[in-house]
DNA sequence: AAATATTTTAAGGTTCTATTAAGTTATGTC
DNA sequence: GACATAACTTAATAGAACCTTAAAATATTT
């Protein structure tokens, strides 16, 4: 794992840097906001830990930066100002993390495991597939109009391409039930959605897997 | 989103169910750790809350339980022990976050967001062997589908090569039955399965053990 | 309150898988 | 090599799972 890590206080930083190397984490170091923005936009970085107080532009301003250039790179904050309102300000912002001052570094090594155990984040409300664009604000498809159902569907069977998805599991998620009367919606749906593939002349399809579930396939 | 809380103090849990739901988050409620545990393996949540300190079993012992299970739901631990040592052990147990107690509903929220943010991570179901793999999930055997019977004698086989599997054993196990009308199926069944070997080009075969049963060889 | 859109229900039709059965081929024994 | 037995293959059938459609019930908009 490669990290940057935006922090002025030497004495500090060198110390965590030491004890980061010995699990293994490359770290590179930036000492002002302006060379951390520099450097947080290079994409080779697991993840960014980010003091909030800096000389030059504040952890908050290159947080702002980077996520409005639409970097994913996940970012853990770093404050002496443990408030509440500054941890909820940081995670909103597009934080994946915060993290009071004083902290043990081992506490910091397992939350940078955690971060770096789930997969990169993805754009927001446009889910992009093959020919395929799912607009999750407008609910369309390609844009055609989706209901409310269908729209949910496709997202869960675009989301994960070419993995089943048990019926029970759509039937759950969609509809919090497990009744087996309910057990043609889904077929009722997936008969829709469907239909729109087809008239969108999509390369996608639909595929059941029978007694399993169904999945999103392409030519 | 939808969410499961594990929590046994009643006031707290009603206090915070009210908030997350002001913030459009569905919650489930388990007020011990058994119930818990049963609640947490359902695939519909989209985070689980987990207190430490709870009547039956802990909140660590339903992580791992979980994590075991190979089920990726995102977890946030909480609880009153703020030591960093607790906080160590259950990130690297596999939460994805932790909380101490006194928390402010609104950090909670926002954790949550920065969750699910991020997609889940999929339990990897491919078993591999010489130049086979099987997708459980999909059920395909490198990427050409199997029926639900051709999928479950294929798991046996591949899961263990070179070992014979008697035939009464495979009837029991797939057909759970032991009546001997049903002797052929497993014929029918071999016979199918190794069309499809010989459509893959697999090197891997099914020999017959007679009087016996079958197992996998490869070249 | 009417019009429209969406969801649920229900029924009939279709497709696929598992089972059955019968003929064929392989294996081991004498 | 002849025989008996076990296993293989294939095609037909039955039944379950799934699909489609249209109408009824709800929900939403105008």
């Amino acid at each position: 794992m490669r990290i940057l890590y935006v922090e002025d206080e030497k004495y500090l930083a060198d110390a965590v840097i030491h004890m980061l190397k010995k699990s293994d984490i490359a770290v590179d170091w930036a000492d002002d906001g302006e060379k951390g923005l520099d450097m947080s936009v290079n994409p080779i970085y697991d993840a960014i830990v980010l003091d909030v107080m800096l000389p030059k532009l504040s952890g908050f301003d290159i947080l702002k930066a980077i996520r409005d250039r639409n970097i994913k790179t996940p970012v853990i904050m770093l404050s002496a100002l443990s408030e509440v309102e500054d941890k909820v300000k940081g995670l909103t912002m597009g934080a994946d993390d915060y993290l009071s001052k004083p902290f043990k570094t081992s506490e910091l090594i397992a939350r940078l495991n955690a971060l770096n155990r789930r997969p990169p984040l993805k754009a927001e409300t446009e889910i992009h597939f093959e020919d395929l664009s799912l607009n999750i604000d407008n609910r369309t498809l390609n844009n055609i109009p989706l209901t409310e159902k269908e729209a949910a569907i496709m997202e869960i069977l675009i989301k994960n391409p070419d993995v089943v998805q048990k019926k029970e599991y759509l039937l759950a998620k969609i509809w919090g039930s497990e009744s087996l009367t309910e057990e043609n919606y889904i077929e009722v749906y997936m008969s829709y959605l469907r239909k729109k593939l087809k008239t969108l002349k999509s390369k996608c399809a639909i595929k059941t897997i029978r007694n399993l579930g169904y999945k999103l396939i392409c030519k």
